[in-house]
DNA sequence: CGGGGACTTGATACTGTTCAATTTCCGTGG
DNA sequence: CCACGGAAATTGAACAGTATCAAGTCCCCG
């Protein structure tokens, strides 16, 4: 059984908004056909950190493709509970939440300045109905979202702290990897108190369990500046 | 701010598989096409209590409708992690975690005996490019299950044990009572282990947490029957 | 009617939370 | 460029909630 973080990497490079040209055209394709896509995938918009892509319980208009930067996205409930429900990097896809009812149920915000390629969604429906491939791209990014969410899900049902922080970290390494970066060497976006929310613990115990992890030659962590020195025995915790 | 297992209700009969035709047809729909729907839609199998619909790791033939019984999936994790992901009443789509690779993640079993409508995807993808009302209906449906499990995380992220069966109990109910049965006395189709799975604590938790419920009259449990005397005070637990 | 799994309940252990006190970091303005 | 101030992070100690272990009861299936 494969590591529930290791999911196929959704997009190699820095946008997979730009890559749908490439990975959706088949044989035989109309010029028109491809000028639509073209268009579609190079409305580009820039945030600030602390930003607000969407809100929850605004319209949907567009799902958006991280093209540089870094997010997260946010469920909030009436009783003040709050759960950061994913981190988003460049080629990752934010909004689809707003599709079942037309409005956004989440909250997606910039932890650093960034890019973000805007999709219509209307369009790429449209899009989709001429392009098989463009539809079953789609519905794989859909359906990842859901396998991920059930990996998420896996994590917060069922492992203590110190298997929750090894997955979390593994699977920010990982993701870095995919894109061209360092596996080993990164610095955190969020803050304690997100990755805690996120992993259904306290900032204080991620802080902890970072310290235990750094005394163990797991790894090495100076505030946002983490090291994975040995990314195995880290594995070892939840694999 | 609503109820996180507010949700709309997905489907107010039997079996959304076989609203697909009067739900999806634009005006104006070829007679061919609906004869296709048709057939896709009545596809039907039959499961005893125990019996798998699909295991992780298969290969993706279909979407799966219940049309009667109870089914729940469940991912596992090499370490022997297990996570209950959903209980699946009439009316409800199985399958989908598939769609991104072809392969299944999860595992689906029937809690009870239970008939389902087989959706081949293919065709679904299909027919999908022909009539768009289809083609939004399946990604409404995708959607949905996201913003699901967005709620479930917050659920497990975030919440208390009394906060969490009185969320699971109050969510059955109106997924009960969508369905035109009793919101308020149902049968729990499911183990108190496989509850306690599915929200992130121990069988005996939930037996404590039940019994606590009924000690303070906002329930009655007698075994796998359940009556809600007070849902306006349950509610509150997480609201 | 027998047997095994499901459920309940109690006592105890332990993981993670809470509260609190420092320390470190970093953005801002002088 | 440096100094300041507030936010972020670390760490400790006491506490709370849930898990664990165990014993016994109940229910249902065969």
């Amino acid at each position: 059984m494969k590591n529930i973080f290791s999911f196929p990497p959704r997009a190699q490079t820095s946008c997979s908004a730009c890559n749908l040209r490439k990975n959706c055209l088949p044989a035989g394709i109309a010029e028109g056909d491809i000028a639509q896509l073209e268009a579609l995938t190079h409305v580009k918009r820039t945030f600030r950190r602390g930003d607000y892509l969407f809100h929850s319980g605004s319209p949907l208009r567009a799902l958006y493709a991280v093209r540089s930067g870094f997010f997260k996205t946010h469920v909030l409930h009436a009783n003040g509970h709050e759960q950061v429900t994913g981190f988003q990097m460049a080629g990752e896809i934010m909004g689809m939440d707003a599709i079942s009812t037309d409005i956004h149920t989440c909250s997606a915000v910039a932890l650093e300045d960034s890019e973000v390629c805007e999709l219509p969604f209307g369009k790429l429906e449209e899009l989709g109905r001429k392009l098989p491939t463009l539809q079953r791209h789609l519905h794989r990014i859909m359906s990842s979202e859901i396998v991920r969410d059930h990996g998420t899900m896996l994590l917060l049902g069922s492992m203590h702290a110190e298997e929750r922080l090894a997955a979390f970290l593994l699977n920010l390494s990982q993701r870095f990897a995919a894109r061209g970066y360092s596996p080993s060497a990164f610095q955190l976006r969020m803050t304690r108190q997100e990755i805690g929310n996120y992993l259904g613990m306290k900032l204080e115990t991620v802080s902890r369990t970072l310290s235990r992890f750094q005394k163990a030659g797991l790894i090495s962590v100076r505030n946002k500046a983490v090291e994975i020195l040995d990314a195995n025995n880290l594995r070892s915790f939840f694999a």
